[in-house]
DNA sequence: TATTGACTGTTAGGTATCTAACAGTTAAAC
DNA sequence: GTTTAACTGTTAGATACCTAACAGTCAATA
């Protein structure tokens, strides 16, 4: 008897399904703000790190985006008033980026809504399991 | 001493920049035959159902995607010639969906690059955590 | 110092996703 | 039988991602 060939992704449905789930429930959990969930993520690194002089390249590195993506996002939370970006004085190729109060206020909001979504996620672990995930996750990640 | 209230979404992040980095390996993976991954996927699923009269709700199901997602991707491949879509003659309301040659000389090409992409996800795992995180993905993906 | 290559960001054009509003068809309820 | 509700799909407008081509700046080097 032959075996047939294996021919499935389930690693790699499973990966993006839940991936879109995720992003859809983060996208609700912050409607009500007015934005959507990677932009509220972006908001808050970006106010986490304003001490750091953080430049448009610090978030396409922290995200895992091209820089194309990275102008996109910022030109519409520009346009909304929610950041703004200064050239440097030491190197005219940057773009240092500021969250004005506006966004500052609803940071708090962000964090909670976040936080839900990322509870829900492993609700259905124990901790053990948690912890195996955890260390599953993190090492796909170092080695794809 | 006050425990600090824990604010971060360890979970959230890494499902959504491992699910970023799978998309782009797919694409990459595919790109020489002019279609993006999605696009791929789509075709392969119609193709192994072609005997079901498959609709595009039954693509949305299966992909987890809203009607109006299906539509915009079908209109894609429509347009460049490599599925039709036709009104049945029982149901007005629906489109029953259908590859032409053009795209089924392609199948054996996603298949392997799919496969490809679908390995290099576990490589750095063993047997047993394999098997756990496959368990673990498929029970969070039904609670969430 | 002049050139070259690396770095940072932008634009243009494409795919992929969403929500909201809509159109037509079918089925159910009355 | 009519009306109403559910179903299937489309359009319009938005965000989010990509690649490729480009523009300007900086740094190394020759």
């Amino acid at each position: 008897m032959v075996m047939p060939t294996r021919k499935d992704t389930l690693y790699m449905d499973l990966f993006q399904i839940i991936g879109l789930k995720l992003k859809k429930r983060a996208d609700e959990s912050i409607k009500e703000l007015g934005l959507s969930s990677q932009q509220g993520k972006v908001i808050e690194y970006i106010y986490k790190n304003q001490d750091n002089d953080i430049i448009q390249k610090n978030i396409a590195d922290r995200f895992h985006l091209r820089g194309a993506s990275v102008t996109s996002i910022l030109q519409g939370l520009e346009q909304k008033g929610f950041i703004e970006r200064k050239i440097p004085v030491n190197n005219e190729r940057q773009k240092n980026i500021y969250v004005l109060p506006k966004a500052i206020e609803m940071i708090e909001d962000f964090d909670n809504s976040f936080q839900q979504v990322e509870d829900e996620i492993v609700q259905s672990l124990n901790d053990e399991e948690k912890k195996i995930l955890k260390k599953l996750l993190i090492k796909i990640n170092k080695c794809i």
